[in-house]
DNA sequence: TATTATACCCCCCGAATGTGGGATTGTGAA
DNA sequence: TTCACAATCCCACATTCGGGGGGTATAATA
């Protein structure tokens, strides 16, 4: 038997996934929970789960800042994160804190089910598009050999990363404003960005 | 109809998986060789192949040496290792050089099946254990550093660097643009910033 | 030679951002 | 009980940014 407990604050998801996985026959569910508070104060007397499944949008102690916590207490336990979000940073922040699983919430029940005990079987379950962002995350840099961006529009992305308005830019460059908005328009056509925020990230990333 | 190519030495794997893979409805099965150079000599007068099942341990190119060369060929190809090594090594080595897949040899036909979709459909399908050694790998070995940002300002620095826009982070985190403005000027005070791009960078740098 | 591609330069306008004020509520520490 | 401070919202205003134009010059290529 897996000892599965659940923490998620909407009613409308928390108490149709909770009946669904006490119907599993290889479950133990026995929190069931809508903050972290709330299920630290319910686990209190029952042994550690096995498996975790882990909201990031909480009230209160927030799903991310909650894996230390639950890490710190029970070392062994499988986090599963289980959110609407699919940003690169939460779900690297999740998986550094030390989550295992991450899926996104339309997942399907049995997908679900399949997730938990995928992961108290060794497994790391994560939704297909986020184990596909996952995996990029490896994808060496130095494979896009050539950066398909001109000495120009390089030294402007530079001047982006160090904070630089495009005012200041075209001052150390030695161009009008007007200029260096224009390469810029250029460098989010070849990088299929566009804001200066896109640029800095895949650039400190490595990704150009 | 999902075009499949499958590149293995050992005839006893390769005609039983390649006849499994031909019976299924949903693939198109054009290409089975015995080695990397076989493959490049069949492919000719082939349309680019979606997925490509390739082993690591073949006689002359290996298949860790052909991932390159066969993204480099066809940049969207999906490439799913097949093998019965499961070093860490070997894993990142192939994810580092563009595979999106990594299969341990005693996978079920029909998992593999599965696995040919879903990289397909944009995911990256990982043996269990596999997932897991790649997840771990993430696991920070120190605590995180005390940032001086509450949880709060730490996700909009979050949606910061996914690109979002004031907007989009308020629809995110269910808040007002307001409210989301007023943060920010609470996380430039912190940081002793005045821009977004100050804060991507450090952010990024991992001076938060 | 005409065409194409590319780097580089400039202007305008609406939207987003940055900055200066506010305000209220709740929480937790002094 | 103050006090600080996180979190939520609001207004006003100046600046910056993003996307739409328009150009020139030069090199390669058809």
């Amino acid at each position: 038997m897996i000892s599965v407990a659940l923490i998620e604050d909407l009613k409308d998801i928390r108490d149709p996934l909770f009946e669904f996985l006490s119907f599993q026959p290889e479950f133990l569910c026995e929190i069931k929970a809508e903050s972290v508070e709330d299920f630290l104060e319910k686990a209190k007397g029952f042994l550690p789960p096995d498996v975790i499944l882990l909201d990031i949008g909480l009230p209160g102690i927030s799903g991310l800042g909650a894996i230390q916590l639950l890490k710190d207490r029970w070392a062994e336990v499988n986090i599963i994160m289980l959110t609407v979000f699919d940003d690169t940073e939460k779900i690297f922040q999740a998986l550094r804190s030390g989550a295992v699983g991450y899926l996104v919430k339309n997942t399907p029940l049995i997908k679900i089910r399949d997730a938990v005990i995928d992961s108290y079987g060794g497994g790391a379950p994560l939704s297909p598009e986020i184990a596909r962002k996952v995996v990029r995350f490896f994808e060496s840099p130095q494979n896009k050999i050539d950066s398909p961006l001109t000495e120009k529009e390089k030294q402007i992305v530079a001047g982006m990363v160090d904070g630089q308005s495009f005012k200041m830019i075209a001052a150390n460059l030695g161009n009008t404003i007007e200029t260096i908005k224009s390469h810029t328009k250029n460098i989010y056509r070849k990088l299929y960005v566009n804001s200066k925020a896109e640029v800095i990230t895949k650039s400190l990333r490595g990704e150009i």
